[in-house]
Formats: C-alpha cells, structure tokens, sequence
RNA sequence: GCCGAUAUGGCUCAGUUGGUAGAGCAACGCAUUCGUAAUGCGUAGGUCGUCGGUUCGAGUCCGACUAUCGGCUCCA
C-alpha cells in the first residue's frame, strides 16, 4: 500500500495498517503530533485500517498547524480539568488563537489560584496519557449526548449544523468534547503550557447573551519555545509604554482629571515638540502646505452640516443643553470642515490647485470609558491633520503625494518595517452603507491600488472598511502584545465638497466640485510616541531625545567647566545637562544609562586643561576624548540628519 | 458601556483572624572630591483612591463613586 504524504513523498506501508500507526511512525516516533485522520479529503477515525493507496494529510509540530493542534488539545484537557474541579461548570468552546488558546466555561469567576490548581489537574491528565479518538454521530444522536452531559451551550452548536451533519466529538479517555479536531494522538502530546489569565467574555461575543469566564492559556511543541514566549511576554511588559512612559517620567494621568486625559510632564511634551516642529516644517518648507489655526469647538450647526450631528453624536462632547440652551456647542472630532470653511473664505481659480492645509490639530471623542488606554487610546489627541482641495485630474498625484509623505515620516522614524498597509474598500453586498455609484467605488479603488503598486508598497485589501463617502488606505502598527492600531490614514472623498458647497472655477469660467484627501502625515502625536516607546524601548534616535547630552564633571572642581560645555552644547540647540551632584563619576554613569541618555561627557582635569570632552555613547560605550568642537559636530549632524545609531552589544565593543 | 481584578510614602511592594502603619529604591542632610554601571552614615516623608456605613475601634468588613489594568476581535 503507497501512502502520498501531504509533502508529496510517498511512502510504502503493508496493507491494513491504521491511519494512527503511520502517523506515529511519519511524525518520527513523536506519536504526539496530530494525526488530523484526512484521507483523500476524508476525515477517517485514527483506528481505521488502510487497505488502499492514499494521500494522508498527517501534521507535524514543525508545521504551523502543529501548533494550532497542540493548543487546541490543550484546550481541550483544559476543559476537562475545568470539569473535573467545578463539575457544574458547563463547557462552551475552546479555540486556539495567535499566542495559544483559550476556552469559555459557564462558571464562577476563577482567580489565580484557581487557575494554578486547575494547571496541576491538567497536567494530571496530561501524565495519564489518554488516547484521544475521534467518533461521528448523526445530528439527533448528538444533540441527545450532549442533552445528557447537561452541556446546552454544545446543544445550541450542534442545533446550529445542518440536520444530515455528521457530528465528529472526541472523546479522551471518558472527556468528550464536540470538535471538528484535529487533535493529537494523547493528551500526553502537550508537553510544555502555561495558563496565562482568565477573563470574562459573552456568549458568542453578545452582551445580551450568558455571561461565560475564558480561560486563556498558551501551548508550545518544546519547554524551551515556551519559554522563549513567556520571555518575550516579559520583555513586552517592559516595553510597554503605559508602563515605560510613566517609568520614564514622560506622562501621568490623575484621577481628578479623569480618563483618557494624560498629562505631559516637561520631558514628554519635549519630544512631542520635537516631532511636531519636523512634521510642521517639512509640510510647510518641503510638501507644499499651507498651516490653519481653527477652532477647538463650534455650535452644533456646523455638526448637522457635516452629518456628525446625526452620525456621530455619542463619539463628541456635546456643551449644552439643546432644550434649554440657545447655542449648543460641541468640541471637535475632526478638522474637515473647519478647514473647509478657511477654503471657503475665498474663491479659488482651477490655477490656484491644489492647496494642501495643514494643522496640529486638537481633538475630542468621547470614548467609552472601557476603551481607553494609556496614550493610544485616549479622549483628547492632538494630530498632524491636513485636507487637501485638488481638482479631479490631480487627484492620483496628490494622493500619491500623501502616501509618500506618510512613508517618508515612518522611514525617518525607523518604524517602516513594522506597519502593514491597508485598502480600505467598500462593501458591494452592502451598499445602503456607502453613498456613489459601483463604478465610481470601483475605479476609485482601482486608482488606490495602481498607486500602491507603483509606490512598490505592500497591502491587504479590506472589505467594508472605507469611510462612508470614499476608499483609504490605513497604515496599522503592531503594538508590544501583537495588536495592531491604526497609526495613519488617507482618505479619497469625492463627496463631502458638495455638502459643504464647495467649487473652483474651471478655465471655461464655470463653477465646479473639488475632490478632498483627507490625510495625516504622521498621525496622532499621543499614539506616535506610545510606539516609538515600544519601539525603541524608551531607547529614543539622539534627535528624538528631551535629554541629549549630560554633562558629568568628576568631582566639584571642574563643575565651571562643565557649565561652559553645557552652555557651548546649548548654543548649539542641543538639549543639555549636567549632573553636578557629588557622587562618583560610575554612579553618574550609571543613572544616565538608566535613564537611556544617548550622551555623556565626562570631564575632569584632562578635559578642562585641553577643552576637551571624554565622550561615552549608549550606542558604543567609550568612545575616547575629543575636542568639544568635534563633538558638537558629530552630534549636530546626527541630529540633522535623524540618525538611528546602531547599538552595539556590550560584548562586541 | 459591560465583566473581572487592583488602588498603602515619589516608585516597587509587605501589612497575618479588625486593635490606631513597615521595607527597599528615590529624595533630603552631613562626611567624601572620587576617571567610566551603585561611597558611607543619618533624616524626613503616609488622615492607607474618595465618600458613606457596620463597630468601642476599620488599611483590614460592607456599599457607592473615581481611577488603573486585563478582557469584551480570534468561534465546534
């Protein structure tokens, strides 16, 4: 008998051996990794004898599927713990997911504790090595198991699949479990997990729906991997700027002021400067915009023009009482027709387009009070925002302009690895949501991608995605904990012109609509610097810093020339100090690593006499005396040019 | 908004069955004046998130509120 594995080898087994026995010998005697007991696209019990050629899909743990399987066994002997300590606890559904699995139990909230106790019983069953075997019943037969385990959640599924189905459970070792599988061979397959928190989440995701507790927990094919994850799990607790940012003195929040509403200490405001400054002068001096100052708020009027009274009344602070109150007024949630309005003031000949309006612009949207977190998630930001007025005929340049600007300002940053790229479009199956024509989406979108392509820019499409009234593309970054957010979009409007009466006056004398790119260059500043956090580990680019250099006099002899170097260093713009304290010259150094300072100039009595300065790096260590002007150079320049200096590890220097 | 957990000096955390708060780091002071990741000694600092309740007595028990964190997207 030939067996094609899914690979495409073929192998020569004798006849009427079972699907189980082949796995174990092809999986290299690992007998763990999942026999998912597919024969030519049919899914047979592990015990079935082979008696002709076939193609057998077995699954390996260096698969990518090994690992799903692996955790979703996990979940499984996760569920039956669960069943074994709370026997009233009734079972719902238990993937695997990304970073491992979890499973929903109708149940008291479990504590840690819980959860430790509920690890022993899994490994329990882990160590009684249960074979777990795969049986099918037809749907009626199903439902009246499950009605007799007293599970209804699994009722409720299987009432869900249609009445011919053939229901696959497997059973390890008396556990039953409704499941399409594949699963491994034994429970004693999962070597190496971890429960990691437990939470409560709604049945089928619905809040009118049972209130269920997950479970979450991850699974690895070896200790050691496992351990790799659980350490990267650490390294991104570090990284976390809720966390590292607060640590770093960069921001607070304070209960009386109240959520979503962090403050910016000296040191945090410095850097948000510093990126607001660059972003505010390459589009003025290098992008072609103009700058508007507009207001932060307006009276409910201009909302119900824009549709934001009607659409978006819950997501804005709303000043006032419409019953009582003569003039409502509402903070903004957007810039659009502010800038529009400053368009407005004036007539604009088809010659003076486009014109591309910038402006750090203050926002307020009432979040709910659940969503908010740390700087990414917050109820008033502030954003590099810009519409762009342009005739049809520039619109694919102008938008290729915004796209371009985006990727220059993620270069520079050093973050245009870690973004995916997102095409936003409509959904045609759903088209009350959207207002135009298909042909128009169609080739908007279709102007999207040509542009995307020619950029040489990687992306996904997204169905139903797109704003109301036109396509975007949306730049994602992944945060430390694998979620993404949307750091930047550019949006392709081709309607709200006409709602707010906008036109330009064509070279035939006639009034016509403009087309809009909504965009931001860099996106919120809040939620930019929360990346660059996570991103550099607080490990900020030199130019980037609030604190460039410090200076560090040995002792208090040589403090007056260390003054001078700090007011030299200052002359220059560069951001200085010095710590003047009469410690050690090796704390100093220390509390300045600690404090991730890209510079540190030690100067004693060598120093003074030659007007030099003894120039330690975080990126190099040591880097030897140099006379201060050479310094100043050097650093200037780094910061001119937006350097990322390359750390070098400690033990190659 | 919903569910859960948490809230103690600037920071990280102890505080046992209710009996009137404790450590390390930071800060400050004194001594030290030092050559590349921690000098020594000492001092001060908290109405225990807020409000209310139970009690002779509350950091500890109960309730409400506020804030922070996790989850509410992954679907047999």
């Amino acid at each position: 008998m030939k067996i094609t594995l899914k690979d495409g080898s073929v192998k020569e087994y004798e006849a009427a051996k079972s699907v189980y026995d082949i796995a174990k010998d092809i999986s290299e005697g690992l007998a763990r990794v999942a026999c998912a007991g597919e024969v030519n696209g049919v899914i047979v019990d592990l015990r079935t004898e082979l008696q002709e050629d076939c193609t057998l899909n077995i699954i390996t743990a260096s698969d990518p599927e090994g690992l799903r399987v692996i955790r979703h066994t996990a979940s499984h002997v996760l569920a039956e713990a669960v069943k074994r300590l709370y026997p009233n606890a009734k079972v719902t559904i238990g993937p695997a997911i990304d970073e491992g699995f979890y499973y929903d139990f109708e149940a008291d909230p479990f504590s840690r504790e819980d959860l430790d106790q509920i690890e022993a019983e899994m490994k329990k069953i882990i160590k009684e090595g249960h074979a777990i075997t795969r049986f099918t019943l037809p749907r009626a037969e199903a439902v009246k198991l499950m009605r007799e385990k007293e599970e209804p959640f699994k009722v409720e599924l299987i009432e869900e699949l249609p009445e011919d189905a053939e229901i696959s459970f497997y059973d390890q070792g008396g556990f039953v479990d409704l499941c399409a599988g594949p699963h491994l061979m034994s429970t004693k397959g999962v070597k190496a997990f971890k429960l990691t928190s437990s939470s409560m989440a709604y049945w089928r995701g619905d809040s009118d729906k049972a209130r269920l507790q997950r479970i979450y927990g991850t699974a690895y094919n070896k200790k050691e991997d496992l351990a790799a994850h659980l350490e990267r799990m650490e390294d991104a607790k570090r990284r976390d700027h809720n966390r590292l940012g607060r640590e770093m003195g960069l921001f607070t929040t304070v209960d009386v002021i109240g959520q979503g509403l962090p403050l910016f200490t000296p040191k945090g405001t410095k850097m948000i400067m510093k990126l607001q400054r660059w972003i505010e002068d390459i589009e003025e001096n290098e992008w072609g915009y103009v700058r508007t100052r507009t207001p932060l708020m307006a009276k409910s009027d201009l909302y119900k023009i824009s549709g934001h009274w009607d659409h978006y009344k819950e997501g804005m602070f709303v000043l006032g009482d419409e019953e009582t109150d003569k003039e409502v007024f509402a903070l903004r949630p957007m810039t659009c027709p502010f800038q529009y309005y400053v368009y407005k003031n004036e007539q604009h000949s088809y010659r003076d387009l486009p014109i591309r309006m910038g402006e750090t612009s203050t926002l307020f949207r009432s979040e709910d009070s659940g969503e908010m977190h740390g700087l990414t998630r917050v109820r008033q930001f502030t954003i590099s925002e810009g519409h762009l007025i342009v005739r049809p005929d520039q619109m694919v340049e102008e938008f290729k302009g915004c796209l371009a600007l985006a990727k220059h300002c993620l270069t520079t940053l050093g973050v245009e690895e870690d973004v995916t790229y997102h095409l936003s479009k409509w959904d045609p199956d759903n088209r009350e949501k959207y207002i135009g024509e298909p042909e128009v989406w169609e080739e908007t979108q279709q102007h999207m991608r040509d542009i995307l392509n020619e950029l040489h820019i990687d992306y996904v499409e997204d169905v139903g995605e797109a704003a109301f009234y036109g396509p975007k593309v949306d730049i994602n970054a992944r945060n430390v904990y694998g979620k993404d957010d949307t750091m930047i979009t550019i949006q392709w409007d081709a309607l709200l012109a006409e709602q707010f009466d906008m036109y330009f006056i064509d070279e035939n004398g006639s009034k016509v609509r403009p087309y809009i790119i909504h965009r931001t260059s860099i996106g919120c500043y809040e939620r930019t610097l929360a990346w660059l956090i996570e991103k550099y580990a607080g490990k900020f680019p030199t130019w980037l810093c609030a604190e460039q250099v410090r200076v560090l006099p040995i002792s208090d002899k040589y403090s007056a020339y260390a003054d001078e170097v700090v007011k030299e260093l200052k002359k220059h713009g560069i951001d200085a100090t010095m710590d003047a304290r009469s410690e050690k010259i090796g704390f100093k150094i220390r509390e300045a690593r600690l404090d991730k300072l890209p510079y540190m100039l030690v100067v004693g009595q060598q120093e003074e006499a030659d007007h030099t300065v003894s120039v330690r790096s975080r990126f190099a260590g040591d880097e030897g005396v140099k006379p201060l002007g050479e310094f100043i150079a050097a650093v200037l320049e780094e910061i001119r040019t937006k350097e990322i200096r390359r750390e070098i590890p400690q033990e190659e220097r």
